[in-house]
DNA sequence: GCCAACGTTGGC
DNA sequence: GCCAACGTTGGC
């Protein structure tokens, strides 16, 4: 099965894990994600699909960095993991109820696209647009391939 | 199924 | 650190 790559934002926060800490590893599990919708998004991820990466909690928060999906969705570990703050007894290996991708770097940008830059495009992005829309808390969410192509142009 | 209480996200 | 927005939980 092959169907078009597409687009995605990913959200981090930088002292937890930063586009340099990914630069570093050059591949990474996208771990803790615990949102339904968010979850879904990664389960309908494709290898090789685009994924920027956005710094969330920063000083300047915006988007530093492109990566690319390197994995389909699997079970997440850190929710067996007693020790793990992503820990959820709800969750059993025979019924996992978290997934993850594995990403990997691509590169960083010569100048991040702040979120001030990001909302000065809103009209060119549109209503749709998760990112923008008020009260979203959405730590990964899809992006259109016009959006992409607006959002990059502002590098 | 409703909804109040609570927890989390994330900008500021 | 504050707080608005929103998701989840659990009592009923």
């Amino acid at each position: 099965m092959s169907t078009r790559k597409r687009h995605w934002l990913m959200k981090s926060e930088p002292d937890d894990f930063s586009i340099d800490d990914l630069a570093r590893v050059q591949v990474e599990p996208w771990t803790g994600v615990r949102n339904y919708q968010a979850r879904n998004f990664m389960r309908s991820m494709q290898v090789g699909d685009g994924v920027l990466f956005y710094h969330s909690n920063a000083p300047v928060p915006g988007i530093y960095g492109i990566a690319e999906v390197a994995t389909t969705a699997y079970p997440d570990p850190s929710q067996f993991d007693r020790k793990s703050k992503y820990f959820d007894e709800k969750a059993t290996r025979e019924q996992p109820r978290w997934d993850l991708v594995d990403v990997r770097y691509v590169r960083t940008l010569k100048r991040p696209i702040s979120l001030d830059d990001i909302r000065a495009e809103a009209d060119a992005l549109g209503e749709d647009f998760a990112l923008i829309r008020k009260g979203n808390r959405l730590s990964v969410l899809p992006v259109t391939a016009a959006q992409w192509k607006t959002l990059l142009s502002l590098e």
